[in-house]
DNA sequence: TGATTTGCTGAACAGTGTTCGGTAATATCC
DNA sequence: GGATATTACCGAACACTGTTCAGCAAATCA
């Protein structure tokens, strides 16, 4: 009697709803202009249903963060599988990274986003772990890098997380970039370019 | 009769006593947890004669942030004065910044903050020509190791927005750093100099 | 058919940034 | 000195936010 999948499928539609409207809404609007009545009013519930699904505004966003950063990650790791020579995977792990950031501009700042609630600072968020594995195909293609011998470090772990932080930064300014008309900004590529080159040169042994 | 120059300095310090005030409340709340009315309660005045002294409270903020700014463009002028060897003032200015960032984690995560809203994008911020200033400190730093002949660079303009956007990702994350414990950060005196030498390596000519 | 669970709603709460009409004290002018 | 104008400020209100909760229909079960 199959009425109780029925209804399983049902609420997953709900959800699935939601989901995607708020997805819309925060992509396009960004995530302080959005607000629960705004995606109440575009699936026609009632802005308390949504609480039904998520625990609040923050919840329902970084639901829809995880699947897009997990996006990323599967990215990364489809690269590992092309088995390129390391530096040249390295970078351009660095470049899909970029190019992912600038695609996904609103949810990539939220995740870095906002200084946390106090009250909710120690919490162990979702995206935590999704944000985890990313950084962990950073650290295997770094670790390739040094084991053929292109890369001599003295703490791995801390060089890939200095990696990380540049990438970061290049990254969200240029997301910033695109709001902010008033700076004479230099052409994307040209920066994206020129900051994977400082970055594999300034890692990689000299040769002479 | 200084009657006129007395009342002027009366609303100078309202408008100081706000100030001073807001930046407190700002610094150990951050921006989103700060209300007008918590401001306004603090200095014993209604929160509507906040308005008499500043548009809203972005500019209240912004005002905060520009004073702080013009702090840390006049940290790294100082350096210049010093004269030291190109690369080596390069490398301090780097440190400057980052160590900027961090002691005033607020004021700098504001700057670079949420995206502006819609309406606001187009306008000139007064914090932009403060930027612009810190901004050109840095190529002038880097103008001196291309003539010095430590660096050689097709671009300068374009090299010297990547080194800051790297710079901008390192102070940003150490930032989150400290309100996000459940990553395995490294040490920060570590990641500092790990990355202000793979960004100096990076962009620094080779000599055998 | 009657009882129970389910999904959803509408109203309400406490908070936000911001605006505006009014007021009381001060300074200016005759 | 007294009338007038200016000034600095306040309180109440508006429109909005995220969130909660008692209650209500409809679907399910017995």
């Amino acid at each position: 009697m199959g009425v109780t999948e029925r209804r399983q499928r049902e609420k997953e539609a709900v959800r699935s709803q939601i989901l995607t409207a708020a997805t819309e809404l925060f992509v396009s609007e960004g995530y302080e202009n959005v607000s629960m009545r705004k995606i109440a009013d575009r699936i026609e519930y009632a802005p308390s249903t949504i609480y039904l699904y998520f625990r609040d505004k923050e919840e329902l966003f970084s639901t829809i963060a995880l699947e897009v950063f997990e996006d990323l990650t599967d990215q990364l790791c489809a690269l590992e599988e092309l088995d390129l020579p390391p530096l040249e995977s390295l970078a351009r792990g660095l470049r899909i990274y970029i190019e992912f950031g600038t695609k996904h501009p609103h949810h990539y700042r939220l995740t870095f986003g906002p200084m946390p609630a106090p009250q909710r600072l120690g919490q162990v968020q979702p995206c935590d772990t999704a944000g985890l594995a990313c950084f962990a195909t950073l650290v295997r293609s770094l670790r390739r890098c040094v084991d053929s011998g292109d890369v001599v470090t003295s703490n791995l772990e801390t060089l890939a997380q200095s990696l990380w932080m540049m990438l970061h930064g290049i990254t969200d300014l240029l997301i910033v970039s695109t709001t902010v008309p008033n700076f004479p900004w230099a052409e994307p590529d040209d920066v994206i370019d020129s900051s994977i080159d400082t970055m594999i040169r300034g890692i990689s042994v000299r040769r002479r």
